[in-house]
Parts: C-alpha cells; sequence; structure tokens
DNA sequence: AAGACGAAAGTGGTTGA
DNA sequence: TCAACAACTTTCGTCTT
C-alpha cells in the first residue's frame, strides 16, 4: 500500500513560516482566534481573516452509534508541535505498488521515489529526535508548572523547532533552552512570566537562562514586543483581588507616566506595582507595600521609590 | 504592632573606552 | 578587560496610624 503524504523537509520550508503562521500580516498582533465551525482564523485585534479553510487538528473524539463511527473519517492522531514528529507518523513503504497490488505506471513511480527518498533524509531516528523527545518532555513539565496556557506552549514547541533548524542548540542545555523558549513565547504571547519565576522551577541559573533567551530572540530574528508594565496589571490585579475597574485605571496610569517618559529603563514589575499602590489607595481598595511587593517579586523599598517618583512627577495627589 | 519611610551600603548587569 | 554607572536590593533605625 502506498500512501502519499509528503513530509517536507526542513530546509525546504521557509524558516520564518512556523511563527509567521501564528501572526496576524494586517497588524502583527499574535492573538488569532480559531473559529472551527466555520473553518477560519481571525485576529481579534483587527479581525481580519487570517487564513480561511484551516485544518481542524483536534480530536475527533465521540463516535455512539455505528454511523458516527463511519463518519469518523479522519485519520490518525491530532497533530501538534508538541510531540517530537507533530504526530505524523505516515510511511511511505517500498513497494511501487498501489492500494490494489498494481504496479505503478513510470512517472508515478518516480514520484513516489522522490517521496521516500525525502522521507528517509528527514526522518528523525537522529538526533534531533531524541533531542525533541526530551525537550518536549520537559516542556511539558515546566509549562504545567508555570501553569502557561496551551497557545502559549504550542510556540514554545514552534520556537524550539526553528532553534534546533539553525543549529543553535548544539552543545548546549537543552532545559535551558526550552525554558529560554518559554520565556520568549511568554513575552510574544504578551503574558509575561519573570526570569526568575521561570528559572525557579528549573535547576538552571537566571544568568543562564537569559544568555540563552538572548542567544533565541537574535538567531531567530522575533521581533519581540517591549515589555510593557501594563502585562503585568492583571495578573498582579488578579492575585490582590483587584476589581476590573481598578486595574483599568492602573493601566491608565502606566500609560500616562509612559507618556512622561517615566518608565524608561526602569523594572516593569517595579512600575506596574507602583502605580497598583497608588490606585488602591485612592480608589479605596488599598494594599499594602508589603503585599504587592510580595505578588510584584519586587521589594517595598522599589515599590516606594517608584511611587514617590511617580507621584512627585506627575503631581499626584495620594490620600494618607 | 503593623505599615510606611528613607539612608546607606551592597549586588548584578550594561556601557564605553 | 576594566571602571563607571544606573537601577534595584538588603538592612536597619525611625516615625505614623
Amino acid at each position: 500500500m502506498v500512501i502519499i503524504k509528503e513530509r517536507p523537509h526542513p530546509k525546504l520550508e521557509d524558516k520564518t513560516e512556523a511563527i509567521e503562521e501564528l501572526s496576524c500580516p494586517e497588524c502583527g498582533s499574535l492573538d488569532l482566534i480559531n473559529d472551527m465551525t466555520r473553518g477560519e482564523m481571525i485576529c481579534s485585534n483587527c479581525g481580519v481573516v487570517v487564513t480561511e479553510r484551516i485544518m481542524d487538528n483536534g480530536p475527533e473524539w465521540r463516535a455512539f452509534t455505528n454511523d458516527e463511527r463511519e463518519k469518523r473519517s479522519r485519520v490518525g492522531a491530532p497533530t501538534t508541535y508538541t510531540v517530537h514528529d507533530k504526530g505524523l507518523s505516515t510511511m511511505i513503504d517500498w513497494h511501487d505498488k498501489d492500494i490494489y497490488g498494481k504496479k505503478l505506471p513510470p512517472n508515478r513511480r518516480a514520484q513516489i521515489y522522490r517521496l521516500r527518498k525525502w522521507q528517509i533524509r528527514t526522518r528523525v531516528h537522529s538526533s534531533i529526535a531524541r533531542n525533541l523527545v526530551i525537550a518536549m518532555n520537559e516542556l511539558d513539565r515546566l509549562s504545567s508548572q508555570l501553569g502557561i496556557p496551551k497557545s502559549v506552549k504550542e510556540t514554545s514547541a514552534v520556537i524550539y523547532r526553528r532553534a534546533i533548524e539553525r543549529r543553535i542548540i548544539r552543545g548546549r542545555s537543552i532545559s535551558a533552552m526550552v525554558a529560554a523558549a518559554i520565556y520568549a513565547s511568554c513575552r510574544i504571547r504578551k503574558v509575561p512570566r519573570t526570569l526568575d519565576e521561570i528559572c525557579s522551577y528549573t535547576s538552571i541559573r537566571r544568568k543562564e537562562l537569559g544568555r540563552s533567551y538572548r542567544l533565541i530572540v537574535d538567531n531567530l530574528n522575533i521581533h519581540m514586543p517591549i515589555a510593557s508594565p501594563i502585562d503585568y496589571v492583571s495578573r498582579f490585579g488578579e492575585e490582590l483581588e483587584l476589581s476590573g475597574r481598578v486595574q483599568q485605571k492602573v493601566c491608565e496610569l502606566l500609560e500616562k507616566a509612559r507618556e512622561y517618559g517615566l518608565t524608561a529603563g526602569k523594572d516593569p514589575t517595579g512600575l506596574a506595582a507602583a502605580c497598583i499602590y497608588i490606585i488602591g489607595i485612592q480608589e479605596g481598595e488599598r494594599r499594602t507595600q508589603r503585599e504587592i511587593s510580595k505578588v510584584a517579586h519586587v521589594t517595598e523599598v522599589t515599590v516606594r521609590n517608584r511611587y514617590k517618583e511617580l507621584v512627585k512627577k506627575l503631581k499626584l495627589k495620594v490620600e494618607v
């Protein structure tokens, strides 16, 4: 039996494709919504339909009756970037015969021959496969401990794959590169985790993680959105049980601080913390400096310094 | 007693010669 | 490679609520 399911050679693939297919061509936003019922992928930012007829690669689960079982027409497990061969495990066998056992016509045979050659060339029986198996296990473990969403995890996997293609994993610690990929994808997807948070779940040191991260960013020419304190507000806000209204005000204040040029070169977590403190007092949802510094992983002193500076420079009124 | 304040010394990372 | 530097941390004594 001959099954034609081409697996393109990694080198033939456009290197940037894997990332770009996850971002909107109009505005570059990465917040794409899969609409499986309509088969579209939509940018949640500008509403552009990014791809029509996307493949539903989720599992085709339930089948209660015989009829339904018949209808389960898709083959194989769902594909995902977090399995080392994306779950595509079809092989082309060596018979030059079709499914009825008939000999193939010569032109067809030549095609199959080419496909087979590529499949063998790209077959992941090599060190890359072993590397990916370990890496994806580590990715699983780390991302579940960090509690990051599945979409971010998939992005990490894409980044890691590209890092392998670029031959920058070799000779480096797998766990460090996985952690760096996670850090990068968290920043791309705007659900930032700090370097410290990530390395607290691994055995690698912060310095190592930072170096690996730089390596990834430099080599994969990912355009990295600058970390904004606003990205941290919702997370800190949740942990401090602040109302949505207050979180909104905090964002407004941060925006104002940015306009006045008070944010450059400052630790974004410290800034977010200071603004939460200020707005908390103004809006009657006061949190102590200690509480805030704890969730923001900065010291009270930093919260204090930032908040003093903001009050002075923006001439804010804060009741004591 | 808890929270806020600020001074002073120390730390790790960046920059520019 | 080294020193200067800015931002941040640690520590601690004092003041306020």
